[in-house]
RNA sequence: UGGGCUAUCGCCAAACGGUAAGGCAACGGACUCUGACUCCGUCAUUUCAAGGUUCGAAUCCUUGUAGCCCAGCCA
């Protein structure tokens, strides 16, 4: 019994305290509300998925999988004027490839069209609702203002029979788009402006990428999305902020349609990242006026993008357990995200040396043509990643940020007259470099100990400096694209005379790169920087390959830096 | 006094009337086959502000202040 009590008391001790979402959900469970919890990710098919998203899938499929209930997908598909089926798949492709897994359970809100059509007619019948022939700008003006009720819509006295006639009327296409209009009738005096007898169908004659032209007339968000959520009961409808001064409206749809044990609907903030550009509209522009790739450019921060960019799906969940559920605003440093990434990578790649600066290192006690194959660890600190081999010669390539002419203090790299080691090989010493007519180092030159080998256990000197190379006959060329986040500070992507704003390392191509032979698919590289101190990815333009990680490549990185 | 929401370290974020967790970033130092990683240490006498209630307030009350969202036949 004092044994299971102390349990008990650690395990509660090490609870981590929990969300504002399930605090919800548990006092739900507790007070009898649901008896199981039931979420859903309902994206409107028109766009691409961005990080912004991540976290709402996460947090619902999470949410799902924490409380052993469901998560649905669903396609929230009621204006045909915006959506297209190319983005349902892209967007499915991001949800799979985050680990979110909807089952069996993918569902289209335009597969309810018929629900929702007889949940209006419930609503006329019950004389809640009734059809208005308003115009667009009359309606907007008896909608009154954020200070200033609205005015009773002239037709809102219209009989349950003729409702129920012009509604029908509006579903056989008799109307033109904008002339009548289907009204939910609240109160047009509402402080709400959501509850001042809302639209909840309109006529639109267009073809819709699911039900074809079944439909001219299509369910307005407010009215649909309850709605949906009730069909596939759903029990936490978990939104964003802006929903707040909906949930009225929620609330009311579904109690005047009756639905037993309705949903409940939940709003948290968004996370915005520092630095990025998020916005579609910036976004959809830069793709258009071809300043990036496309929505999978690695500068942006789509799903796409980011996979693009070397990050994982594991990162990017640990990035939102991190950046936790609120209700406040808030912005979270893009360092946060690369810190799940290089925790994420740390010890499940391989690490390889690679060049992106190259300087020639002459080893001239080194046999002319001689070449030995040095075993590398490929993962110092996960050994069962094994190893691999690279060859060593007398000429290498070493970055060019590794030597120094005239080191500053503590410099503890190549300078003449000072020893470093050469990573998985040899100490070398400095003895002298060679310059061209413009004063630029070419060639530095250096003896190697052979003594002091890795893995020799030779321990009589230490040096402080280790630096990663490359042999000058095998190295294998590469062209690295090095991508830095489009923009940053508050400034946003385009002026508001229209210019653009651009960061100007956004992109830099480095066509001198080398890497290490021990890379399969020789040349074919498009590689990737992604985040600071010293990681650096590498993906194969045309394969699956997943990225690879070196240590301190990016001289634009660098740790180390110059005192003051 | 239109309505709704939010304010806790540079950035996220706990704390639910009992005396300000944690992570990221930063900065010291140790270690090191990359100056990375790891490790150890520092980093809110104070919670937007001012009053009040209380033995005790980030938490309750009052009055302010700042920010976000809402007037699509978008979602």
């Amino acid at each position: 019994m004092e044994n299971k009590d102390m349990m008990e008391n650690t395990e509660a001790k090490e609870v981590v305290s929990r969300n504002f979402i399930e605090q919800e959900i548990d006092k739900d469970l507790a007070e009898g509300v649901y008896d199981t919890v039931h979420t859903r990710f309902p994206p409107e098919p028109n766009g691409y998925l961005h990080i912004g998203h991540a976290k709402s899938i996460l947090l619902n499929y999470g949410l799902a999988q924490q409380y052993g209930g469901k998560f649905n997908m669903r396609f929230d598909d009621t204006n045909p004027t915006k959506e297209k089926i190319e983005f349902v798949e892209s967007i499915k492709a991001d949800i799979q490839w985050l680990g979110a897994d909807w089952e069996d359970r993918l569902f289209f809100a335009s597969d309810y069209f018929d629900e929702m059509y007889e949940g209006a007619v419930k609503l006329i019948k019950k004389g809640k609702a009734y059809v208005s022939d308003l115009s667009p700008e009359q309606i907007r003006e008896y909608r009154g203002t954020l200070k200033e009720p609205g005015k009773k819509d002239p037709y809102s006295d219209r009989s349950i029979e003729e409702n129920l006639e012009l509604f029908e009327n509006m579903k056989n296409g008799m109307y033109e788009d904008g002339s009548k209009v289907l009204r939910a009738k609240i109160d047009m005096t509402s402080p709400n402006i959501n509850m001042r007898d809302p639209i909840i169908y309109r006529v639109a004659h267009m073809t819709h990428h699911n039900t074809g032209d079944k439909w001219c007339i299509y369910p307005m968000y407010d009215f649909a999305h309850p709605i949906e959520d009730a069909i596939e009961g759903i029990t936490h409808s978990i939104c964003t902020l802006e929903f707040e001064d909906h949930r009225p409206l929620y609330d009311w749809v579904v109690r005047e349609l009756e639905y037993p044990n309705p949903p409940r609907q939940i709003e948290f903030a968004k996370m915005y990242l520092t630095n990025v550009v998020t916005g579609k509209r910036y976004i959809k522009k830069l793709v258009e006026d071809k300043i990036v790739d496309g929505w999978d450019d690695p500068r942006l921060v789509s799903i796409a993008a980011l996979r693009r960019r070397g990050f994982t799906p594991e990162s990017i969940k640990r990035f939102v357990e991190l950046c936790g559920v609120s209700k406040a605003n808030s912005s979270a440093e893009y360092a946060m995200l690369e810190y799940c990434v290089r925790e994420d990578l740390k010890l499940k790649k391989s690490r390889m040396m690679a060049v992106l600066d190259p300087i020639k290192l002459v080893i001239d006690n080194y046999p002319e043509g001689q070449t030995e194959m040095l075993d590398a660890a490929n993962n110092m600190e996960n050994p069962e990643l094994g190893s691999h081999q690279v060859p060593f010669e007398r000429e290498l390539y070493i970055e060019r940020e590794d030597f120094m002419e005239e080191p500053p203090k503590k410099y503890f790299r190549l300078f003449p007259g000072n020893e470093v080691r050469l990573m998985h090989a040899y100490f070398v010493k400095c003895t002298g470099f060679e310059k061209d007519e413009n004063g630029n180092v070419t060639v530095v030159h250096c003896t190697y100990d052979p003594a002091t080998k890795a893995g020799s256990g030779f321990s009589e000197r230490k040096v402080k400096g280790t630096i990663h190379w490359v042999p000058v006959s095998q190295a294998v060329k590469a062209t690295v694209r090095l991508y830095e986040n489009l923009i940053d500070e508050e400034m946003g992507v385009y002026n508001e005379d229209g210019s653009l704003n651009l960061n100007p390392n956004s992109l830099q191509v480095l066509e001198n790169c080398y890497i290490e032979p021990a890379i399969a698919g020789a040349g074919a590289y498009d590689s990737f920087q992604f985040v600071r101190n010293g990681f650096f990815a590498v993906d194969y333009k045309d394969s699956k390959e997943d990225a690879l990680v070196f240590n301190r490549i990016v001289s634009l990185k660098s740790s180390f830096k110059l005192p003051k």
